[in-house]
DNA sequence: ATAGTATTTGAATATATATTCTAGAACTAA
DNA sequence: TTAGTTCTAGAATATATATTCAAATACTAT
């Protein structure tokens, strides 16, 4: 079996994401990222190939969570109580994962995408951009027929709006939880707008 | 008089606000914002000290530019629809200068502000955050008064709301005329809201 | 003309940091 | 105990790019 591991994928994905939330993804460094996991850098690079390769595993692992915990409520949606739901899972989101929030709606994707990571880590970026864009279409289709821009107003409601509120707050602060309560009007006001 | 100059700072402030859309300034070199602008590197440190202070430079530019038009309504906004039209400032500043629009609304001001560059830009950031904060407190104070958190929920509203919106077109694409009614009826349900 | 000055120009250098590499350590199986 | 395997460990190296610098250039003023 070999020497038992002392560091973990998981950790090192942990460390990283906290040095990206605290620096911003550029000026995260390997030796960084070792420092902060308690690791040597020989053993970051026996776990993943290359800096840009871990980067795009933290931006991934972020928004796979995000996206699963979301794409989960829209699935069921049947009404706007419903609709408000899925849009109340990114304050949510940001109170329990702080860091993984604030990598996941402070930067773009590319600024964790090198150009020369492997195809692989570009495939799952474009699959959650398909399982999204899908999801929010048929949930449009229940939510908003025959509005032939549904799937762009659900958008930008269920995700553009309450991304904006909490983003006053990002990346020092969380937000409050009063501000639920306007993210939720503001829901309902925009999927009856005409 | 000496030579005259064949560069401008505003010529590799634009060429590196360009670069900065399109990369991220995390991507952005000197040798790439010099070959943008048809310049050799030597000219652009003739005119900054360094790549940390003219993207300080970008970030502040556009800061400054957007920031400005947004407080010259909001100073005025009496009633409601005076707030809508300062939301709307939003979309319509994304589809004026694309570019400038970008690098303030898809990045952190410290993906901008590296931490060596002089005081000044640093105060200028300061001066400017400092500006909005007390611009949307004196117009809480008209707007929702008695609302002890007026100023926070107008800062979602007319800030946090009409960004997330525009965020789900950014960088690659730009927000839809149809989103500024969205915008409006989401904006107008925030401030209305406990 | 000549001197003085601001600017251009790009090759040379410095520096930061990503990556490689060799050695050794800690386990399992036989 | 030995061989095989996987991982730790961090010093050595490679590389990318920021920065410096020494001319050269194009103007103004005298």
């Amino acid at each position: 079996m070999g020497r038992p591991a002392r560091f973990t994928k998981t950790g090192l994905i942990d460390a990283a994401t906290t040095l990206s939330a605290r620096l911003g993804p550029a000026r995260v460094t390997v030796a960084g990222i070792a420092r902060e996991a308690g690791a040597p850098v020989g053993s970051v690079y026996h776990r993943y190939p290359s800096q840009g390769a871990l980067l795009a595993e933290v931006w991934l692992a972020a928004a796979e969570r995000f996206q699963s915990a979301a794409l989960a409520l829209v699935a069921k949606a049947r009404n706007e109580d419903d609709a408000v739901e899925c849009a109340l899972v990114t304050p949510r989101f940001v109170r329990s994962d702080h860091a993984t929030a604030v990598v996941l709606m402070t930067h773009r994707r590319d600024d964790f995408l090198s150009p020369g990571i492997p195809k692989e880590y570009r495939d799952r970026a474009a699959k959650l951009a398909a399982d999204m864009r899908t999801g929010l279409a048929t949930a449009a289709a229940r939510l908003l027929p025959s509005d032939p821009r549904g799937r762009e107003k659900l958008a930008v409601a269920l995700i553009g709006i309450p991304l904006g509120a909490v983003r006053i707050f990002l990346p020092q602060a969380v937000p409050p939880p009063e501000i639920d309560a306007t993210i939720a009007a503001a829901v309902r006001a925009a999927l009856k707008a005409p």
